[in-house]
Formats: structure tokens, C-alpha cells, sequence
DNA sequence: TTGTAAGCGTTATCAT
DNA sequence: ATGATAACGCTTACAA
């Protein structure tokens, strides 16, 4: 038999399709306590599964959120993503997962296949592409929640979960420069994504305040794809360039990772050298030799956060409520690791 | 607006539904050019998206197939899932995607949910702990087309799709003979998984056909989880028990690397003293130092095959025409690194 | 306590 | 070439 659907239960125990409706729901009064037993039993031997597409014709609610994010071939992504899968779990929520490989046009695609889908509400990580947002405003003026996490634009009107990268990046610079650094280069990504941005500013930032003279020089823009290959070519030229560096900020640890590899090749001493600080906390950074300190990114809790605060909106909604959009910071923390000189355990050496 | 729906669209042009619907679907001969130009213009300027949960309700059809992995934060399973969704999204399916964490009873629950949503079919990869397999069977008889990748289960009824585990273990053992490495270690995984027990049995046969006394105690058993600090502690023991061991065979990168990370610390040279091989080319065997040698799985194709075979299965069904199950075995190859030793190489050195 | 019937948005059959 | 209408499976207001 294939799917057995409330009709059959209801003929198999000859009642009415209502009442098998209302048994299996509980919560309503006017049901005995045999018959819904019954019903229940019923439901479990003929294996019944309720269409979730036909309760969405009746109310209006799919119990599903979409999800937008530029790649899960990414760490830090498919962290969040178990993040947003759990708390969705718990809620009751099915997730729809959709990827717009950084391509705009295909972000706008899919925004497009979840409003068919009906889902209730959408999570969103935008493409580096993006910077026209009518397509999300879109999704607003349909009365869909909107939550946008981690690649944000400031301009939308939605509830959104970010880590502060500017003050992320000027810690990692700072804790640099507390440990002696002072010829500190930075690899950074592209220019139009707002992390790579923030990131720079930070390190610009921490420079001044504490006295060093920024140079245009060392800065260099990893605007393949802020990946490996990036770090890796880019620290050739750093040391063709500065002889005399004594540390690397890069964007990603991806990027740290690169330049990593470039410095073992050629003997280059990390850190006694050049130290190395990353950004995210990938698994590899544990892994890499030496290991990288890097900014923890805490990729599960954006992700929980973000659903949690949509999930938390659908609610007010379907009570009626007015919806306050909140924007939420997630603390990140310097993970201090071997790519960066530590004084105290050198000087033990 | 929220969502229009046919009938605004019919109101505000002065027709009725079913030319609406007719003309936005194509392909009928009764309705003119011009009101289907009207139509489509009508549709745009009001941005009506289908409603694809009353579009089921008739055609049953969701045109969304569920994906039932153990865990995505896993690069394997990523890349996997980049394939389905690439072949899904060119054949105009949806993807729901779901994680059974390695649990039995969340692997049976999401089914459940995937049921439930009435997608057209479902791919899944089981648990290590799936030993029973009522759940997928009841999928098949609800008429539900399955494909099973990578983790399968042979006894299933259904498509299949997967790799050669027995033959590229095989491979890589007999590779490692090749170059004149004599005692061997396999480092595998738990006693369960299918994939386990094939590689490990590809590692035994190699080294009979090649007249190399298997040792059992030159085999470790990496059962928490298959990952790095499985390969790390293993790798401790492994140099305290056989202080002439000339090689590994990992069951996985990940493990490798965690043999890598112990050998680099107590100063045992790769591949000079003892040479590794990994198991499934992650993007962090090019990264390590020295980079792996490895068994490239190639996910992305596993993905796209398996979701290839669903859809034309589901295609077939639609047409009425019979399945037959088939089972792809997708070809792996060695990739050659740094971290086995390169006879030629050495020499010039 | 149980049942009848309308309606959700779409498609498809049958008239016009 | 266009339209009226039934049907998909479910929930719920209302009736019995």
C-alpha cells in the first residue's frame, strides 16, 4: 500500500476522516479516549505519514526554513549549518539547504525555488557578488522572515547573527604586537566583502593605536578566493619584497595555511622568523605544522543563533505580534597556537 | 502582496484560471499568443511563484529528492553533496538534505520526515551503527525509488553506487610493495562498516599475493571515530611496538595525518624511515607537510551518479516502464605524494 | 462524542 | 480559444 492518507484509517475503523484527524493531533477534548487509542494503533500498522503538503494548503505553515549560503565545501559553513540543522531539529523544522556558489544570479534562483517551496522562513549568507539586495527585499514585503548570518548587508532590513570581524582582527594584530612584532604584513581578502574589509580595518587600527606606521606595502589582496593557492604565492612575494617582516595577519586560515607551507618550503623559521596568525579555526589549524593561531569563529553557535532567532520570529508572527529585529554578535577568541612566537616558552628554551 | 496566486492573476487580466495556468505551463496548442504573452507579463509584473505544495497535491510530484548522509562537516560527504546538488539542480529537482549523525534512530527519523514531505526519492549513505534495514525497505515498498552511495548496504534492493574499497585498498598496498617497503601497517577502521572491513581485506590480500606474512599486531584499530586522534595515539603505539615498521596504510586521511602529526614530532622522517598512505584525497593532503599519498574517491561523482540514477529512475516509473536496479562501481586512483617514497627522486638527491 | 462539508492553490477533464 | 468544475489530502467550523 502506498501511503496510507486519513481516509483509509478512517473506513479501516469506520469512523469519520475527522475523527482520525482529530485523534491523531490530540489535544482536542471531543475525542474519547478508546477511539483515539485506536486511531493511534491504526495509524502505526498501516504505517500513516501525514502529507506535509496538503497540511500546508490548509495552514498555511510548511514547518520548513531555507537556507542560503555560498558553498558547504567550507568548514566554517558546514559547522553552521549543523547548527542551524540542530536547532531546526529541535523545533521541529525541516531544513532546505541550497547553495549559490558565490554567484549572485544563482542566489537569486534559489531565494526563488524556497518562496514556491513556501517555506516559512529563510536563512541567508550572501555571495561576495551581491550588492544589490532587491531580491531580499523581496522576500520582506512577501511577510517572509528573513535572518542573515555572517556575510550580511547592513542596508537590509532583517534580524541578523555576525561576529565583530573588525575587533576580531584588531585583537589578533594587538596580540601580535604585544609579543614584539612590529613589521606586521597582511594578507587580505578581496574588496568588496564586508569581513574582508572589517578585517583589514582592524588591522589598520591596531597599528595605529599602538604607534606603528601603516605601509601600503605590506598589505597584499588575496582575491582568488582568499584560499590556499592566494597565501602561497603571496608569501613568495612578501619575502621577495620585506626581508625584514617578522609576522603575517592573514584573512582565512586557508590563506595562513598557504603561507605556511611557502615558509617550511624555503626553511623559513616559524615563528622565530615570521610568525603566522590565521582567522576562523579550521580543523586544519591543528593540524598544520606548526600549528596556527588563529581567531575561533564559532561557526555552530551562529548558525543555532540564527535559527533560533528566525524560528523565534515565525512564532510572534502567528501570534501576532510585532517582530523586533535584533542584530546579534557572536564573541569570537584568540586561540593562541605554536605559529606565533610565545616569549615566555622561547625564553624557557 | 503576499504570493500571488492564479486566480489574482486571472482577476486582473479579465480571464479565467485555467488560461492562466495553461499558458504559464507552455506547451498547450488552445491558448493564443497574445494572451499567453499577457500572461507571462501579468505573472512577472505581479511575481507569481508557483505554490509547488498545491502543485503536488495534483501532479504528485514534489520534484525534490531527500538526502540522508551521516554528517556533512566532512569534506568527503561535502564534495558528494555539491554532485547531487549540481545534478539535481540541472534536472529541476529540489534537495533536502539530512543528517543522521551516525545515529540508527535519527537516520530512521529523517526517512520518516523525507516520507512525510512526499519527496520523489530518496539517496541515502547509512550509519556505522545501521544493521538493520526495515526502514529502507519500507521506503522501496512505499514505492519510493532509493539509491544508496558510498555506505551501503548490499542486501537492499536498489541502485547502488560506489567504490571499489577492497581493490583500491588493493592498489595502494600493492603500491606500497612496489617500492620496496616490506612490513607494512594497517592503521584500520571499526569492525562494522562495510568500507572497513573491504579496505582492510584489500590490505591482506596484497600483501599475500606478494608472499608478505600478514601480522595481525601490525594492524591497529582505529574505532572512535576513524580521525586524527585516532591516527596520532595509533601511531604512538605502533612506533613502541615495531621499531622496523617501513610503512602505513591508513584507512582514511584523516587518520594519516594523525600518524604525519607523531612521526613529524618525534622526528621520524617521511617517507625516508616510514613511509604513509591515506585513504580518500581530502583537500589537507596537499596541505600537510609532506603532502599524503592517497586514494582519490571521487565524491563529487559519486554524488552526481547517484543523483543521476534517481531521477532517471524516477523517470522511468512516471513512464511506466520497469526499474532495474544496477549497482556503479566508480573508479579511484592513486595519488602520489610526498609522503611514500619516490625511488627515483631519492636517488637524485 | 462524532460527522459533514468547505476550502487551501493547482491541474486536468470536459464543455462551450 | 477559453472557461467551469472536480479532485488532490488535510484541517476546522459547524451540525447532529
Amino acid at each position: 500500500m502506498i501511503n496510507a492518507k486519513l481516509i483509509d484509517l478512517a473506513t479501516a475503523l469506520g469512523v469519520s476522516v475527522t475523527t482520525v484527524s482529530k485523534a491523531l493531533k490530540g489535544g482536542y477534548s471531543d475525542v474519547s479516549e478508546t477511539t483515539r487509542a485506536k486511531v493511534i494503533e491504526m495509524a502505526k500498522t498501516m504505517n500513516y505519514k501525514p502529507n506535509a503538503n496538503a497540511v500546508y494548503l490548509r495552514t498555511n505553515e510548511t514547518k520548513t526554513i531555507g537556507v542560503v549560503i555560498p558553498t558547504m565545501v567550507h568548514h566554517f559553513f558546514s559547522i553552521v549549518l549543523n547548527g542551524i540543522l540542530e536547532e531546526a531539529e529541535n523545533r521541529g523544522y525541516f531544513v532546505i539547504i541550497l547553495q549559490s556558489n558565490e554567484k549572485y544570479e544563482l542566489e537569486k534562483k534559489q531565494i526563488d525555488l524556497l518562496i514556491q517551496k513556501r517555506v516559512d522562513g529563510i536563512l541567508i549568507s550572501i555571495t561576495n557578488e551581491t550588492d544589490d539586495f532587491a531580491h531580499l527585499n523581496a522576500i520582506i514585503k512577501n511577510k517572509t522572515p528573513l535572518v542573515m548570518f555572517d556575510k550580511i548587508a547592513k542596508i537590509v532590513n532583517c534580524s541578523k547573527v555576525v561576529i565583530n570581524d573588525r575587533k576580531a582582527a584588531y585583537d589578533a594584530v594587538t596580540f601580535l604586537i604585544k609579543k614584539g612584532h612590529k613589521k606586521i604584513a597582511h594578507f587580505r581578502g578581496s574588496y568588496t566583502p564586508q569581513n574582508s574589509i572589517d578585517r583589514f580595518l582592524g588591522y589598520k587600527k591596531a597599528l595605529e593605536d599602538n604607534n606603528i606606521k601603516f605601509d601600503q606595502t605590506l598589505v597584499y589582496v588575496c582575491d582568488k578566493n582568499a584560499d590556499f593557492e592566494d597565501g602561497y604565492s603571496n608569501a613568495k612575494k612578501l619575502v621577495q619584497d620585506h626581508d625584514d617582516v617578522d609576522s603575517v595577519f592573514a584573512v582565512t586560515d586557508l590563506v595562513a595555511i598557504g603561507i605556511i607551507k611557502y615558509l617550511n618550503e624555503i626553511k623559513i623559521e616559524i615563528p622565530e622568523q615570521i610568525a603566522v596568525f590565521g582567522f576562523s579555526n579550521w580543523f586544519m589549524s591543528t593540524v598544520i605544522s606548526p600549528t596556527l593561531t588563529t581567531i575561533d569563529q564559532p561557526g555552530f553557535e551562529i548558525g543555532q543563533r540564527a535559527a533560533s532567532i528566525l524560528i523565534d520570529e515565525l512564532a510572534e508572527i502567528k501570534a501576532n505580534r510585532d517582530v523586533i529585529h535584533q542584530t546579534i554578535e557572536i564573541p569570537t577568541s584568540i586561540i593562541e597556537r605554536e605559529s606565533t612566537l610565545r616569549k615566555l616558552k622561547t625564553e624557557l628554551i
